[in-house]
DNA sequence: TATGTGTATATTGTATACAGATTCCTAGCA
DNA sequence: TGCTAGGAATCTGTATACAATATACACATA
């Protein structure tokens, strides 16, 4: 009894969680594409599992605000909008300031650490789903201090929603956005012990990123409206 | 053809949806009692529905922080524990705060209403439940011109978990927490113009609300650890 | 008495079945 | 040609079925 190679339980994951993690991945490379229906039947069996998991994961992510159900006609993939950049980006940059003020004073091991991360994507040339990935891993690193576990789930979820929008920017245009400059610039104010600088870089670091993406969005917009070919309309959902 | 009685269609409302609001009410009164755990079948048969949309109501509450399941074992409503607390409010008051900077000035009209919202909540005796549903109106209404629709969805999720909390005081101490001189001074001071004075007071108002909470949490979690009877662990659930 | 083992029961997680809506397609007609 | 009616096929929402796992309890053993 008692070796220590049984100490740790083995991990079970349940389908429904392994689904919603393939269906979000998907949705964030744009797969199931915005504004697009889901089949449940279709896509049960390409996954290989029952539509009983896979509703319950195609559920979740509409808690999440990724995907909305009209009763009786199913899922679907909420399409992008000017509208909820606008309002997200503003939240997101909130909540950032929020955790930053949190956290404690980063050691100067923690700045070595953001410094090093930052030099990594500067490095990055054209593998923008590489730049998204350090870009998060900066963001994450400099408010893992918070000691606030809600603050930091509640982030991380919304902060899903706005790399729908970047890799759909940088898939989409070519471009990508690096904040290389912007996360120097922040390094350099908890450097100096200028947090209330930092907070303010921060947020405009969020407000740069909207810049970057509501032309573009704007732009796809008017080039998708004109037609005026009958835009389905995306009705109210339930969840009274 | 187009009567106006034709014009709207009837609402449906799924299984789901009407058993996650039965839920999430009795939740709030403490009725599924924090860190009870839940048998799907039995309340499955109690709401005369099947395990299905039960199950989806329940995994949707997980989703929102209300219930967490452990694989294999099930559902359980989570615990009320003052870290929650001290994670929540922040938020909150920092989103509200969002809100207001993110909403127009007031017409004297809405100042109007907001008095008299006001007005109500100051004359409820020993209704609690009627105190928390007006003082949710009074905020609701404060922050209805935010346009800014996630923004205020978010708000409105977080809140209702702290109305488990605020119910709970209310209900074990007999005490009702009541805003009204709080929200008479951020009156005046949208009256004045005096932006930056509501939202420091607004902020100010969650403060005053957790320091009611957490002494008496304190309380409780100390009359129930002493005895050092097993405590019934939580492990980590699942959503990787 | 305390501790472990085996078996019965209960409960969860997933799969399948079924009824009611919705969508799609075609034929008929203006 | 364009529009409408209607019925087949598809799809969703919910119920039920089934297998795997967990819990409870009696019994054996030290």
């Amino acid at each position: 009894m008692s070796q220590s190679w049984t100490a740790r339980p083995i991990e079970r994951v349940p389908i429904r969680s392994q689904v919603r993690r393939r269906l979000l991945e998907g949705m964030l490379r744009g797969d199931p594409a915005p504004g697009s229906s889901i089949n449940e039947s279709g896509l049960s069996v390409l996954l290989g599992v029952s539509r009983t998991p896979l509703r319950e994961a195609l559920l979740n992510l509409v808690g999440e605000g990724f995907l909305s159900a009209t009763p009786g006609k199913g899922f679907y993939v909420l399409p992008l909008s000017t509208k909820e950049v606008e309002d997200l980006y503003p939240i997101i940059a909130a909540l950032e300031v929020l955790a930053l003020h949190a956290s404690p004073s980063p050691t100067s091991a923690q700045l070595k650490r953001l410094a090093e991360i930052n030099a990594e994507l500067e490095s990055v040339r054209d593998d923008w789903e590489a730049a998204l990935r350090q870009d998060e891993l900066w963001h994450q690193t400099l408010l893992s201090g918070a000691n606030n576990r809600r603050l930091l789930e509640t982030i991380r979820t919304l902060k899903y929603h706005a790399q729908r929008y970047e890799s759909a920017y940088m898939r989409h245009s070519g471009r990508i956005i690096r904040s290389v400059e912007q996360h120097r610039a922040i390094l350099r104010a908890l450097r100096d012990g200028d947090r209330e600088g930092a907070a303010r870089l921060l947020e405009a670091n969020w407000k740069i990123s909207q810049d970057f993406l509501l032309p573009w969005l704007r732009e796809e917009e008017a080039r998708k409206e004109p037609p005026s070919r009958k835009a389905m309309k995306y009705e109210r959902s339930d969840e009274g």
